[in-house]
DNA sequence: TCTGAAACGAATCGCAA
DNA sequence: TTGCGATTCGTTTCAGA
């Protein structure tokens, strides 16, 4: 299913990002078109998946989640067993919100936020009973300097 | 400003993650509550910033940015100024999805979506240009395992 | 394909409990 | 505070150009 995506639809989607609680009548204006062109492009896009989940962005402090750990895997397991037990793992864990499969030295990266250092060695120690791994180095974050989501459209 | 948020303001906030485009009264039925108390508390929600920006997760490959890096940045100067124009430099290029400043051996990390790997080469020596750094390491994402922005609330 | 309008549903706000 | 109702505003669908 590809669509095949044009610049009104690229400022669209760009509005979108910026702010999904707009009405069509204002998103219209920005893109220089009207109401129901736009509802069309929007369905499309949504249908062809392009256009995800809608959400809003918490503040992690503010609910308590106040460490975040990026952590630098190796492994000398390469299987499929080995790798769909792995992918399992992190899948079910909530306080990993990303996780990377990496070319070179390093074959995992994962992000992990979690109220505290403790609840990180709990998620560490847990991970390491379930699958092998062969090195693991954790990264603490002090500042979350910049986030977002947006992508340059 | 500080918001004591208790269990149905979680259910909310929870539901808000899941799918920020439901109406008032399905939230309202999903926590057990009506329409007015919810909206009274996502209006001081938000008012608190815990609920920030309203956005939709775009389909980054779809769009085009095939690319993402994770890099990790040494750096001997630690001086106010060269913290403040390293800062600068990340605010203001939009392939910057996210930096972090670290404690430990590795000072910053952070997570850069290009179109390719050629314009993350223009991204490196940009930012080279811009701001003195000891050491830079790269590490290419070759599949995104996971990813959501979703807290365990 | 776009425009405009009509029909439907939801958000917002006032008022009573 | 909540619950209900009225009004306003947005979404969705459809006819016609």
């Amino acid at each position: 299913m590809d669509v095949r995506i044009d610049e009104v639809d690229r400022k669209i989607l760009s509005q979108l990002q910026r702010d999904a609680s707009q009405s069509l009548d204002d998103i219209a204006r920005e893109v220089g078109s009207s109401k129901t062109p736009v509802w069309n492009r929007i369905r499309k896009l949504r249908e062809a998946g392009v256009i995800g989940q809608h959400t809003v962005v918490l503040d992690a402090d503010a609910l308590g989640f106040e460490a975040c750990f990026f952590v630098l895997i190796r492994t000398s397991e390469h299987e499929a067993e080995w790798q769909a037990a792995f992918l399992k793992a992190l899948q079910d864990r909530a306080e990993v919100q990303e996780a990377h499969r990496l070319a070179g030295d390093i074959d995992y990266i994962l992000k992990v936020r979690v109220k505290n250092a403790r609840a990180y060695d709990a998620f560490y120690q847990a991970l390491i009973s379930e699958v092998r791994v062969h090195n693991v180095t954790a990264l603490l974050s002090m500042e979350q300097i910049k986030s977002t989501t947006m992508l340059p459209l």
